[in-house]
RNA sequence: GGCCCCGUGGUGUAGCCUGGCCUAACACGCCACCCUGUCAAGGUGGAGAUCGUCGGUUCAAAUCCGAUCGGGGUCGCCA
């Protein structure tokens, strides 16, 4: 069976096999009829390649065809300045290997899909076989390996850990409930509490995996099914052990993603970014102070910042750092989950951070707490029995380092990372309030 | 969830404010034919929507009003 895909030519391997006689596979991705020769564009996971058919009977053939009908062509392949790339497949023999029902519901071969994004969404299946929105794709499936080789080489071990849990960890945020033989489970709204507890066993871990969210908010960077890049690391000295992991692991994802996503970046015609050693960061209540200096925006009472808030900083760092990227420390603590650890010198704020991509937050990490006794006082601090933590405070009870760790979300770090304007565009079947299917 | 906006053939839009000439227009796709090299090909012709749904106003509604369903933006919140 093997032989069935090693015998395979992938349109992206023409230029090296002028001369030859190769059989390529793929779609039917455009037809172009003239009047003496007609150009078949076939496409396939690489690419697309020009094949050109002078037999008429062919091109009649062909001409029945809908486009997305997937085909064979043996040719011999030529080397021809005009051909789009440099090399075309001549005296080509056709195979219909599986015919298309119907014409897609927009034009794959254009540039970009002329519809709206509901519509694209509505048929993702077909959409995301545009060269364009694979694209997206195959920059996040080289991210994900440039976070897990960036964090394997400095030592950390992956981890796999339950998405059906039986207690709503971080309370705040919402979760999704389910029917659990009869008892009532949850979605796991973040790997928090397990990553923690795995520090005690491999120090230094990751974990790549769904989280769910159930918070009906509805925004071009909200999903409530999202990818987590989670990262936890014991024995460090305080937060900005943990901002130097982290901005490693971003510098390691762009090595992937210039190495594996080299086509994509040319296709969609992208800079990457440049991460900054070490990335420019501000403390909360310097980066309010800031934007109400500039802006005359009262923020003395808000404990958090506002996405335009995020926004002004991102152009901030851009003009007075050159840097894509800004870390933004010490928000109030009681914004910040209970085992957020406090800063020593300025108790009422976390050693913990947001990072911002491009104005827009990408990353929430921080140092965590590690003694038994503060979790019990931060759990009864907030009102919360630690009874209902047995199992996460059993980790403490027993010994564990000083830690701490962060979570990127993978899509919202396409979307910024390709400029796209919404987060579901960077997601191949978003969930979202009014989306559950395809 | 609050506020704002939108809903016209397969797709994207025009028309709506200033009801009637709309038996709904344009572009792409689809179908047919033409054009020795295209590459978002080009040309000619054709099919395809009773204008989200329900109700109301009016001699007359895609166009005005109400309800309802669907969608988008923004804010809260977060990754």
């Amino acid at each position: 069976m093997i032989s069935h895909l090693t015998g395979r030519v992938w349109t992206d391997d023409l230029s090296d096999r002028v001369g030859e006689r190769v059989e390529l596979k793929g779609w039917l991705h455009r037809l172009r009829r003239l009047a003496g020769v007609s150009f078949l564009i076939l496409r396939d996971a690489r690419g697309t390649a020009q094949v050109v058919v002078q037999d008429p009977e062919l091109v009649e053939r062909l001409a029945r065809l809908q486009n997305e009908s997937v085909i064979g062509v043996a040719g011999v392949v030529v080397a021809e300045p005009q051909a789009p790339g440099g090399v075309e497949i001549h005296d080509p023999a056709v195979t219909v290997i599986s015919e298309a029902d119907e014409a897609p519901p927009f034009d794959l071969y254009r540039p970009v899909i002329k519809a709206q994004l509901p519509t694209i969404l509505d048929n993702a299946p077909v959409a995301l076989r545009h060269p364009r929105r694979r694209a997206y794709f195959a920059i996040q499936a080289a991210s994900m390996a440039g976070f897990r080789s960036g964090l394997h080489d400095l030592g950390f071990t992956e981890i796999q850990t339950p998405k059906i849990v039986g207690s709503a960890t971080e309370s705040g945020a919402t979760t999704f409930a389910l029917d659990y033989f009869g008892k009532t489970a949850y979605l796991a709204q973040s790997p928090q509490f397990y990553k923690q507890v795995m520090v005690g066993v491999f120090e230094r871990v990751y974990e790549v995996g769904p989280v769910f969210r159930a918070e009906p908010h509805d925004t071009a960077r909200h999903i409530n099914e999202y990818v987590s890049l989670d990262a936890e690391v014991g024995f460090i000295e305080n937060e900005y052990t943990v901002m130097a992991v982290l901005t490693d692991t971003i510098a390691s994802m762009l090595a992937a993603v210039e190495r594996d996503a080299a086509g994509a970046l040319a296709l969609l015609g992208l800079e990457l970014p440049k991460v900054p050693q070490p990335i420019p960061d501000v403390h909360f209540l310097d980066a309010q102070a800031m934007i109400t200096a500039a802006t005359g925006e009262d923020l003395s009472n808000e404990p958090d910042l506002s996405p335009a808030n995020e926004r002004w900083l991102g152009e901030w760092a851009k003009r007075e750092h050159g840097s894509d990227f800004l870390f933004v420390r010490g928000f109030p603590m009681s914004k910040r989950p209970f085992y957020t650890h406090p800063d020593p010198e300025r108790p009422g704020f976390a050693a913990g951070f947001d990072l911002l991509f491009r104005g827009m937050e990408l990353v929430t990490g921080g140092q965590r707490l590690h003694r038994y006794q503060d979790y019990v006082d931060a759990l009864v601090g907030r009102g919360e029995d630690p009874e209902n933590y047995a199992a996460y405070l059993m980790a403490f009870k027993h010994g564990m380092p000083p830690h701490g760790g962060f979570a990127i979300g993978l899509e919202r770090w396409v979307a910024q990372l390709v400029d796209a304007p919404n987060v579901r565009e960077t997601t191949l079947f978003p969930r979202d309030l009014n989306r559950l299917s395809p």
